[in-house]
RNA sequence: AGGACUGUAGCUCAGCUGGUUAGAGCACCUGACUGAUAUUCAGGGGGUCGCCCGUUCGAUUCGGGCCAGUCCUACCA
C-alpha cells in the first residue's frame, strides 16, 4: 500500500518506467478488499500461553465464572487429590487436561461448575523425604518438630505442582485448593471417623499385616510392590509324635502298611522364610489331596515321609533319593489333627487343613505361622489357634522367642537352618529367586506380621452389601468399571486403616484397657478433639493427654496413637471437602486413572457409604495411562517419559491438551515426538482457518453490517448452518465426554466444509465486491458466526487459543470466551428449502469430479490455475435442473471461468465421472485473464476506462457493485 | 499365575445388531497457486483389519486358543 501511494507521487527514482504496468495491477489490487489481521500465524505458544495466564489471573476469570454462574443448575466434578510430592509427569496432564474439558464444557453448556483442586499430603513417601534431611522423628528430632517439617515438605511440593497446573491451562480455584493438611480437613477427616465409628464399622483387629520391618509400620496393599529376592527354600521334617497313631489312619481309610523296619516318621513342609518357623505352630494339608507314605533312602540313611502323592518322583528327585517306595496313600482329611512335633521347639503342633494348599510347590504340606500370612492367619482361626507375636515392631525376636530373642528376621534365616541342622530337622536347602513383596519406598523385603490393627470392617454392618448396592447406582464409564469394581470389593478384605507413623490424622480414640472397649462418649470425645485440630492441626491430639480430656476416669483408658492410612484423608474427602465448602453432595463426577477402581474410588465409596449409605459420586469417569510410541508404559527407568513441561516449552500447553482429546482416553494413550508432531499440525490447520476468518472480518462492525439470514447468500446461509449443526454435535460430543469426537469434528469442518470448499470459493466475492455491498456482508456474516462458534468449540480444549481468537473478533462482547456460553448466539436456521443441504452436498460432489479433470489437464500441462480453464458439464435432466438453480454463479461454485450445462447427449469427447449422470469436457480458456479478479473473460476490454477489466469488474469498482445470489 | 481392557493404513481414529472393491483426517508423493504464503488448493499411492482355528454360503464384525501391551490382583508357604 505504502509502495503504491509512494510510486503514484512519483517519488521513485527515475530509469523505472519499467515497473509503470506492475503500478497499474498494484492499483487494481488495491481495490480488492484482502484479508487483513494483527492475529499471527504462528502460535507462540510457550511465549503467549504465560500472557494469557497473567491476564486471567488479573481479570480474576474464575472469580467472574463464578459470579456470573451463581445460581445455574450444578455440576460438580470433584478432584482426586495428586499426593503432593514428586514432578509432575504426562499422566497428570491428561488427569487434569479431562477435568478441565469438562467443567469448562459444563460451564459454556450453562452449568455451575466450580473446580476446587486438591492435594493428598499425608503419609509415608513425604515422611520418608523428609526423614532422609532430618532423621527419624522421635530420635534425633521430636515428633512436633517433625510433622512440622513434613507439613512445610508438603506446602513446598503443593506449590511446585500447582505451578505446572496452572500452566496447563487448569481453570480453577488455584487460590484456595484443598489439602488434606489443611487444619479444617484434618479436622473434618477426624469427624468422618467418628461416624463411621459411630455407625459401627470401626473394629479393632488383629491380624497379619503387611509390615516394613525398617519403617517400622503396617503398610497398606497400595503402598507394596513386588521385586525380585533371594531366599532359601528348605524342607523340614516335622516328626509325626507317634507313629501308631499315623499308621492306624492308614489303616483306617483301608491302606494295608507293610511298616518293616520303619521307625522315623515327619511330615515335610518346605518354606521360602526359615525365620517364621519359631512361630510355627500348624502344619496345613489339602483335605481334597492325596499324600504318600513314603519310605525312602536319603543321604542321612532310610526314613519314612509323609508327602503328597502326586509329587513324590519330583521331591525324592530333588532330595536325591534313587531308592524310595511308597507305602500308602490317603487323602489329607485323614490325617487331621495328628500330633507333629515342632522340629526345635519344644511343643507339638497339629495337622490342619486349608484349601489354599496346593502342588505347585514344595511339598504339598504347608508350614503354617498364623502371625505371618493371611492364609495361616485364617486357617489357623478355624482351628482356634491364635497368634504368639515373637516380632516386635522393628523385626528383631523378642525374649519369648527364646534362643532367637535379639535376632532380626532379616538374619534369622541362617540361624533357623544352623537349628533345624542340629537337629537333624533339615531334610534339603537351596536358594531361590523369586518375586516378593517390598516396602514401595525403602524398597526392603516386607513380613507379614500380626498386630493390633483398627479396620473398617466389610462384613461387621454389612457394609459389603451395601457398597455393592451403591455401586449399582452409579454410572461407570466405561461401563466395565462398575464389573471391575464389584470385583474387587468381594475380594477386598477388612480395610486396615491404622497406620504406626509420624505424619497422618490420628485415630483420636481411647480404649479401655481392660475391655478394649471404646470410650462410651467416643462420639463427644472425637468432636472435642476435632476442635482442638481445627485450630492446632494434628498436633493437638499427640499434645494432649488422655486427662485432657477424661480427667479421673483416664486411668482406666489408652489413648490410641497410631494414624490414618492416607487413603483415608483423601476417601473421605466426599465429607471434609464437597460437603464441608458446600459444593453438594454427591458430586457429579468422580474421573481418576482406571488403578484408582482400587484406590480413591474405592475409599471413597467405602466411607461414603461407612457413613451415608450412599456413593459419593453420580458418575465415575476413567482413563488410561500413557505409553510410549511402542505401547510400553513411560517410566524413569526405560527412559521413555516425555514430560508436560517439555511439551510446554517446545509446543505449549495448548498443543498438549489437543493431544489429550485427540487420543481415547480410554485405553492406553500414546505419546510421542511423532504424535505431538501431527497434533501440532493439526492445531496449525485450527488457528489458521480461524485467523483467515478473522481476517477476513476486518472492516466489519456486526452492530452495522451483520446481515439478517433471509437476506444472506444461499452458500453463506447453508454454510452458516453447517457450523450450527456441528455445534450441536460437538455440544453433545462434550455432554458424553466424547472428546476425541469433538476435535475430529472441529478439525475435519476447518479442512473439508470450510478449506476445500466454503473458504475457497468465497473469496472471489469476498475480494472483488465492492466492500459494503450484501454480497460481500453476507459472507462476513457467516465468517462472523462461524469464527465465534469455531472459538467456543474449542474454547475447553484450545484454552488458551480460543480466548485469543475470542479477543480478535469484531464487536461487543463479553472479556472472555469463558464466560460466554454456547447457546448465545444465533439461533439454529432452517433448512433451505430450494438449497438444501443435500443440494450442496451433490454440488461439492460436483465440483470435487471438475477438480479430478482440472488435474489431469494440469498434469498434462494444458492449463495452470483452475480460473485460466472452462467446463462443460453434460448433466442428466435431474442434475441439470439442480445445477441450473445457480444460474449465472455456478462458474464460481466451480471456480472456474466459465461454466455450461448441456444435455448429456451433446457430450463429445466428454470425461466421464464418479458422479452419476455427469460427464464433462475441460478446456483451456481462449479469453484473456483480468488483471483484477483473475478470471478469463470475453468482455474485457469492453470498457475503454478500463481496458483489462472484465465488465465484473467495472461494475464493482465503477458502478453499483455486483448483485450475487446464490454463492 | 489370575482378572479386566486394548490391538483396523506411518500417526490419531470411524467402521450399528456378520454381507457388494474396509473409511476419515494427518503424514507421504506429485502438481497448482503466490490475493490465507513458514499459508492455501488439487490429485495420488498406501491396510495379510495382531496371529491361528472354528461357526457360517459369507467374518474386521460371532466363538475358542495364542501373541503383544496396559491396569489391577497374586506370587504361595
Amino acid at each position: 500500500m505504502l509502495a503504491v501511494a509512494l510510486s503514484r507521487a512519483g517519488t521513485l527514482p527515475h530509469g523505472y518506467e519499467a515497473k509503470d504496468k506492475v503500478d497499474e495491477m498494484t492499483d487494481y489490487k488495491s481495490t480488492l478488499n484482502l484479508p487483513q489481521t494483527e492475529f499471527p500465524m504462528k502460535a507462540s505458544l510457550a511465549q503467549r500461553e504465560p500472557e494469557m495466564l497473567a491476564r486471567w489471573q488479573a481479570m480474576d476469570l474464575y472469580g467472574k465464572i463464578r459470579a456470573i454462574s451463581a445460581g445455574r443448575p450444578r455440576f460438580v466434578l470433584h478432584d482426586g487429590p495428586p499426593y503432593a510430592n514428586g514432578e509432575l509427569h504426562l499422566g497428570h496432564s491428561v488427569n487434569k487436561s479431562l477435568k478441565d474439558f469438562i467443567v469448562k464444557a459444563k460451564t459454556l453448556a450453562g452449568f455451575d461448575s466450580p473446580y476446587v483442586p486438591g492435594w493428598d499430603c499425608h503419609g509415608l513417601p513425604i515422611e520418608h523425604n523428609v526423614e532422609k534431611k532430618l532423621g527419624k522423628a522421635g530420635k534425633k528430632v521430636s515428633f512436633a518438630e517433625f510433622r512440622k517439617a513434613c507439613r512445610e515438605y508438603a506446602a513446598a511440593q503443593v506449590e511446585i505442582q500447582k505451578q505446572d497446573f496452572v500452566r496447563l491451562g487448569v481453570l480453577g480455584d488455584w487460590a484456595n485448593p484443598y489439602l488434606t493438611m489443611d487444619f479444617k480437613t484434618e479436622a473434618d477427616t477426624v469427624r468422618a471417623l467418628g461416624k463411621i465409628a459411630a455407625n459401627g464399622h470401626l473394629v479393632k483387629g488383629f491380624k497379619p499385616v503387611y509390615w516394613s520391618v525398617v519403617g517400622g509400620s503396617a503398610l497398606a496393599e497400595a503402598e507394596v510392590e513386588y521385586q525380585d529376592k533371594t531366599s532359601f527354600a528348605i524342607d523340614v521334617r516335622f516328626p509325626v509324635a507317634n507313629p501308631a497313631e499315623l499308621f492306624a489312619r492308614f489303616k483306617g481309610q483301608g491302606v494295608t502298611l507293610n511298616l518293616d523296619g520303619i521307625q522315623n516318621v515327619s511330615v515335610v513342609i518346605w518354606t521360602t522364610t526359615p525365620w517364621t518357623l519359631p512361630s510355627n505352630q500348624a502344619v496345613c494339608l489339602n483335605a481334597e489331596l492325596e499324600y504318600a507314605l513314603v519310605d525312602c533312602a536319603l543321604e542321612s540313611g532310610r526314613e519314612t515321609l509323609v508327602l503328597a502323592t502326586a509329587m513324590v518322583d519330583e521331591i525324592m528327585q530333588r532330595y536325591g533319593s534313587e531308592s524310595y517306595g511308597v507305602l500308602g496313600s490317603v487323602k489329607g482329611a485323614a490325617l487331621e489333627k495328628l500330633s507333629l512335633q515342632h522340629p526345635f521347639v519344644d511343643k507339638q503342633v497339629p495337622v490342619i487343613l486349608g484349601e489354599h494348599v496346593t502342588t505347585d510347590a514344595g511339598t504339598g504340606a504347608v508350614h503354617t505361622a498364623p502371625d505371618h500370612g493371611v492364609d495361616d492367619f485364617n486357617v489357623g482361626m478355624a482351628y482356634g489357634l491364635g497368634t504368639l507375636n515373637l516380632v516386635d515392631d522393628d523385626g528383631v525376636f523378642t525374649s519369648a522367642a527364646d534362643k532367637f530373642a535379639g535376632a532380626h528376621v532379616y538374619k534369622a534365616d541362617e540361624l533357623v537352618i544352623e537349628e533345624l541342622k542340629e537337629r537333624h530337622a533339615l531334610v534339603a536347602v537351596k536358594k531361590i529367586v523369586h518375586s516378593y513383596a517390598h516396602c514401595w519406598r525403602t524398597k526392603t523385603p516386607l513380613i507379614y506380621r500380626a498386630t493390633p490393627q483398627w479396620f473398617i470392617s466389610m462384613n461387621e454392618q454389612g457394609l459389603l452389601q451395601s457398597a455393592l448396592d451403591a455401586v449399582a447406582k452409579v454410572k461407570w464409564i466405561p461401563d466395565w468399571g462398575q464389573a471391575r469394581i464389584e470385583l474387587m470389593l468381594k475380594g477386598s478384605p477388612d480395610w486396615c486403616v491404622s497406620r504406626q507413623r509420624t505424619w497422618g490424622v490420628p485415630i483420636t480414640l481411647f480404649v479401655n484397657k481392660e475391655t478394649q472397649q471404646l470410650h462410651p462418649r467416643t462420639a463427644e470425645l472425637i468432636e472435642e478433639v476435632a476442635l482442638r485440630i481445627e485450630q492446632k492441626g494434628i498436633d493437638a491430639w499427640f499434645e494432649l493427654t488422655a486427662e485432657d480430656l477424661l480427667g479421673a476416669e483416664a486411668a482406666q483408658y489408652s489413648k490410641v496413637t497410631d494414624t490414618l492410612d492416607v487413603w483415608f484423608d483423601s476417601g473421605v474427602t466426599h465429607y471434609s471437602v464437597l460437603q464441608q465448602r458446600g459444593l453438594g453432595y454427591p458430586a457429579d463426577l468422580y474421573l481418576e486413572g482406571s488403578d484408582q477402581h482400587r484406590g480413591w474410588f474405592q475409599s471413597s465409596l467405602k466411607t461414603a457409604v461407612a457413613m451415608y449409605g450412599t456413593a459419593p459420586y453420580r458418575q465415575v469417569l476413567t482413563h488410561g495411562f500413557t505409553v510410549d510410541a511402542k505401547g510400553y508404559k513411560m517410566s524413569k527407568s526405560l527412559g521413555n517419559t516425555i514430560s508436560p513441561k517439555e511439551v510446554f516449552q517446545e509446543y505449549g500447553a495448548d498443543i498438549l491438551r489437543l493431544w489429550v482429546a485427540s487420543t481415547d482416553f480410554r485405553g492406553e494413550m500414546t505419546a510421542s515426538t511423532e504424535v505431538l508432531k501431527r497434533v501440532a499440525d493439526s492445531y496449525r490447520r485450527i488457528r489458521n482457518t480461524a485467523r483467515f476468518l478473522l481476517s477476513n472480518l476486518s472492516g466489519f462492525d456486526p452492530a452495522q453490517n451483520l446481515v439478517a439470514p433471509d437476506n444472506m447468500v444461499a452458500l453463506d446461509y447453508w454454510i452458516t448452518r453447517q457450523a450450527q449443526l456441528l455445534q450441536h454435535q460437538v455440544v453433545e460430543d462434550y455432554e458424553n465426554y466424547h472428546f476425541l469426537g469433538v476435535y475430529q469434528k472441529v478439525h475435519n469442518f476447518c479442512v473439508i466444509e470450510l478449506g476445500s470448499f466454503y473458504l475457497d470459493v468465497i473469496k472471489d466475492r469476498q475480494y472483488t465486491t465492492r466492500d459494503d455491498c450484501l454480497a460481500r456482508r453476507s459472507t462476513q456474516t457467516a465468517m462472523y458466526h462461524i469464527v465465534e462458534i469455531l472459538s467456543k468449540l474449542i474454547a475447553p480444549i484450545l484454552s488458551f487459543t480460543a480466548d485469543e481468537i475470542w479477543a480478535s473478533m469484531p464487536g461487543q462482547r463479553a472479556e472472555s470466551v469463558f464466560l460466554s456460553q454456547f447457546s448465545e448466539g444465533l439461533p439454529l436456521l432452517a433448512e433451505s428449502a430450494d438449497m438444501n443441504d443435500q443440494f450442496w452436498q451433490q454440488v461439492m460432489a460436483v465440483k470435487t469430479a471438475v477438480n479430478k479433470e482440472l488435474e489431469k489437464q494440469r498434469n498434462d500441462k494444458l492449463i495452470g490455475a483452475a480460473l485460466s480453464a472452462e467446463v462443460t458439464l453434460y448433466c442428466d435432466a435431474g442434475l441439470s435442473s439442480l445445477l441450473s438453480r445457480l444460474d449465472d454463479e455456478l462458474r464460481f461454485a466451480l471456480m472456474v471461468s466459465h461454466a455450461a450445462l448441456q444435455p448429456m447427449s451433446a457430450a463429445v469427447d466428454a470425461a466421464t465421472t464418479e458422479v452419476p449422470g455427469l460427464q464433462l469436457r475441460i478446456t483451456p480458456s481462449a479469453n484473456t485473464k483480468c488483471v483484477r479478479c483473475w478470471h478469463h473473460r470475453a468482455d474485457i476490454g469492453s470498457n475503454a476506462a478500463h481496458p483489462e477489466l472484465c465488465l465484473r469488474c467495472v461494475e464493482n469498482i465503477d458502478g453499483l457493485g455486483e448483485k450475487r445470489l446464490y454463492a
